[in-house]
DNA sequence: CCTACCGATCGGTAGG
DNA sequence: CCTACCGATCGGTAGG
């Protein structure tokens, strides 16, 4: 039960306050109210507002990262590292519900030159699943689809998993994954 | 080439200001900007900064009603139902992205009662939806799938879509439908 | 980590 | 639609 370093401590509760109501609408005042100090005292840890957004955003593209490399180099059928693809992702989302929230849909209050390092990020992200999708296509594994079009519906499709970890879990992260890899691969149509 | 209402003038530059920098990083002195007058004389259009995001947002929930709610009605086959609703919110999302963009991403920032109304409204598009599942799975045209989950997913798979019609229109609205109707009722597998 | 404070900017109003 | 302005709040600093 050992105490988080300060810092830590801080982006905890700011990627709560961050998520519920959004960066910009979400003071230092309202951080160090969380944490029962005054606004001024955070700069003892921090050099800026923008330093939590950066360090949640970019720890959360890490761990997407470490999470899909590995299996993107795998020597398995194409479906089968889809879906351990996809599985993995979702598995980072539900690890980390509010940081997921904030690296979705705060990332565009960051400033250069970290807005432009993030996008770029996430274009190498999107390159993974590209990939995989056309190792699918040209061993016949997959039908031919408009790649750049498909890795976007599939990321729109697991990420939008992290408000089913809301306050309390509804959903285990096991049968999030079966479904959208089932979705995903054969359809609805039965 | 009538001249629109201040008032239409003003939402629709709003839309733009907070699609691109969000709803609380826009300032009624942008907005002013973008229109060639002060920010104080906006207020003779409009009474405050959330009546335009609330005119916004019920909008375009509007449009998305009025869409899908005679689909809905129908009496084709559930996949035929589907997709013809799947083409027509994203023809929605395609005739007003700026609009989708701010409906989907800034509607936490109402306030109560709209936020409540905005929240129940939601809902309520969500069931049409979730009905039209209901049906296939009930005359065994799609299998037996989480129909919550399902709906989410799909709709998150549909609602990503303004992205491409950002600043000039990348990829026609007719192009992705078809692409996210093939791959949510057959999937990827070939 | 706090007190005390800064200049900037916010949404909005009064009065014309 | 403008000038002039309001109180509140913002991110952040100085100095201890």
């Amino acid at each position: 039960m050992k105490t988080l370093p300060r810092k830590d401590q801080i982006r905890l509760k700011a990627q709560v306050l961050f998520r519920e109501k959004g960066y910009v609408a979400s003071s230092m005042r309202d951080i160090a109210d969380t944490l029962g100090i005054e606004a001024a005292s955070l700069y003892n840890h921090i050099s800026s507002k923008e330093e939590i957004l950066q360090d949640i955003c970019f720890s959360m593209a890490e761990s997407f990262f470490v999470a899909i490399e590995p299996i993107s180099t795998e020597d398995i059928a194409p479906d089968e590292k889809l879906k351990k693809a996809i599985t993995a992702h979702i598995g980072v989302i539900a690890a980390n519900s509010d940081a997921s929230a904030v690296f979705l849909h705060e990332w565009r209050h960051l400033g250069n030159p970290s807005l432009a390092d993030f996008k770029l990020m996430r274009r190498r992200y999107e390159k993974i699943f590209a990939a995989m999708l056309e190792d699918g296509i040209r061993t016949k594994a997959f039908r031919v689809v408009d790649v750049a079009l498909t890795v976007r519906t599939l990321l729109s499709a697991m990420n939008w998993t992290y408000e089913w970890y809301n306050p309390k879990g509804k959903v285990d992260p096991t049968a999030m994954s079966v479904h959208i890899c089932k979705l995903m691969l054969d359809g609805l149509r039965s």
